[in-house]
DNA sequence: GACCCTCTTGACGTTTACGTCAACGGAAGT
DNA sequence: ACTTCCGTTGACGTAAACGTCAAGAGGGTC
């Protein structure tokens, strides 16, 4: 079976040896050794995968062993099986959220821009479009999302 | 006009009057004074809001700083306008890239979900399906977006 | 005027996720 | 045997985003 360095493994996922020594010492990746030396399996390249892509989404390294760990859990015996079910629903509520966030931001954002090329069009024409009145930033909107 | 005080923008947005505070150290807001107390406009706390919108979306403070000038400089003379419209656009794809990440991990933690259900279903079948050649957590499909 | 409450400004502490040496251990080439 | 690469384990440093006192200023009220 086809094994990596953590050299290897650092440069495919555009991080540092360090970085994962660190994910081992907390426990999110455990890796067999020869002699002194960690070998990592590909079991062990998914989860790295995994880890990134998590802390992408905004999870912490403690919320991303969590996960992990329900995999792990239920590829042994089956332990408290709703209790896991509960747990990925309210990851999959809170992914849900945030992608909410996101559309919103994006929208926000895409307003911004347009107002931005409406003003380089419009140059010299004064001031662009503020509602002063409300002292409101034309473009962020604020919705109900505002605060959870 | 109606005011705020630190308290109750704290209370409202669920954060603390010290968070706020730090807020202002930072340049991200600055409330006007009455005496030595904080007084918060509007304009104030729509920024407040901006600023937890942007925290939820993963933004760090520097960068949501950079984002709330962009808008400050442009309320005022348009300065290098095509400039702005670039880091806009930055900002706009990053916040696409990470919404793919989300609907993955979605899309993940849903097939996990639902493999889970049925191991509880078929109770005592043994031991639930995992690709053991391939060390593959299933559910867990890696595709090409697990590293950028 | 004593008490309470909210606000203020320091200043130091804390957590997360690593970065950055330092010092050492084996294998490999010359 | 000597250097050159990986690799290893500490141990300490760091940046971000606040938390947590401490000590004091003003303003109401009984």
């Amino acid at each position: 079976m086809k094994t990596f360095s953590i050299s290897q493994l650092a440069e495919e996922f555009g991080i540092t040896p360090r970085a994962i020594r660190f994910y081992e010492d907390e426990e999110l990746i455990k890796p067999t050794r020869v002699g002194q030396s960690r070998v990592y399996a590909p079991r062990d390249r998914v989860r790295l995968a995994l880890i990134l892509r998590g802390k992408r989404v905004g999870f912490s390294l403690v919320e991303i062993k969590e996960m992990l760990d329900l995999y792990d859990i239920n590829d042994g015996q089956a332990t408290q099986l709703s209790q896991t079910i509960k747990k990925f629903d309210e990851r999959i509520n809170s992914l849900e959220r945030q992608r909410a966030d996101i559309e919103q931001a994006l929208g926000e954002l895409r307003a911004g821009r347009a107002r931005l090329e409406l003003t380089l069009a419009s140059k010299g024409s004064g001031r662009p479009p503020v509602d002063a009145d409300h002292g409101r930033l034309i473009g962020f909107s604020m919705t109900s999302s505002a605060h959870d």
